[in-house]
DNA sequence: GATTAATATGATTAAATAACTATATATTCT
DNA sequence: AGAATATATAGTTATTTAATCATATTAATC
């Protein structure tokens, strides 16, 4: 049986009501370090393991720095953790609810985008 | 029985592999919708289920031309739907796997703040 | 049709930040 | 010790954007 989780509607009324303001920010600061395209390469990399700041960088094609003024930032806020050996560095991806959260965005952002599609196509049979 | 979502390994591997560069980049923008507080606060609001612009504004104690931006924004890109009649205009989530997110992530920050926690009782005990 | 109410939109300003360049800090090897 | 390698960190610049104020649009009511 395949590792899995599983969300109720509980949990998510637990979420909405007892979710102070003070503690939003903490979540919308979580979803800003979600929202550069570059650390989301970085985190799908992470996906298959823990890595070093060079296969990264190799990987996603960008300049040693900006990776690692990333890793930095998700390194301070939690997101990913890191394991020195020798000269090198490895980082990994701290929490799985971390990819199960970019997995539903994404769910949600292609529902969206074949909702859309379709509406077109409607409009597109009407017109014709 | 509660309405819920389960996620498998599968569907993340599904996610990691199959996700396209400009994908990140749709995703990344999703994300980036919910990283500010004032919008968390608002989908707070929505999950109770629908509200009028003003309700909302009365909720969260913003200005009206505020409120009225970021529910564009958010409109424009999916995450809310809306629905005039006379002059109010009720506001609604368009998807739920939003509000899955938005637990997931809180669910994530809140087992950070803890490690961080234990950690510092950790050392109080052992220089105490 | 003028007035009022609800919502949306333009223009401006201040703050945040990603990428870049150059440089610094380890750590290993000779 | 000194060279080479891997990673981190300042400092700078350009871009993005949230909030605000003023105004515009739209719909209901008198």
């Amino acid at each position: 049986m395949s590792k899995m989780i599983t969300i109720t509607e509980e949990d998510v009324n637990k979420w909405h009501f007892n979710m102070p303001d003070e503690m939003l920010e903490a979540v919308s600061n979580r979803f800003k370090l979600l929202s550069e395209p570059m650390r989301l390469k970085i985190l799908r990399t992470l996906c298959d393991g823990e890595r070093t700041v060079q296969e990264i960088v190799n990987e996603v094609s960008a300049s040693q720095a900006n990776i690692s003024k990333h890793l930095a930032l998700m390194h301070d806020n939690g997101v990913v953790s890191r394991r020195k050996e020798g000269l090198r560095c490895y980082y990994r991806i701290t929490d799985d609810s971390i990819i199960y959260a970019c997995f539903l965005i994404s769910k949600s952002v292609v529902e969206n985008l074949q909702d859309r599609l379709s509406w077109i196509q409607k409009v597109n049979n009407m017109t014709v």
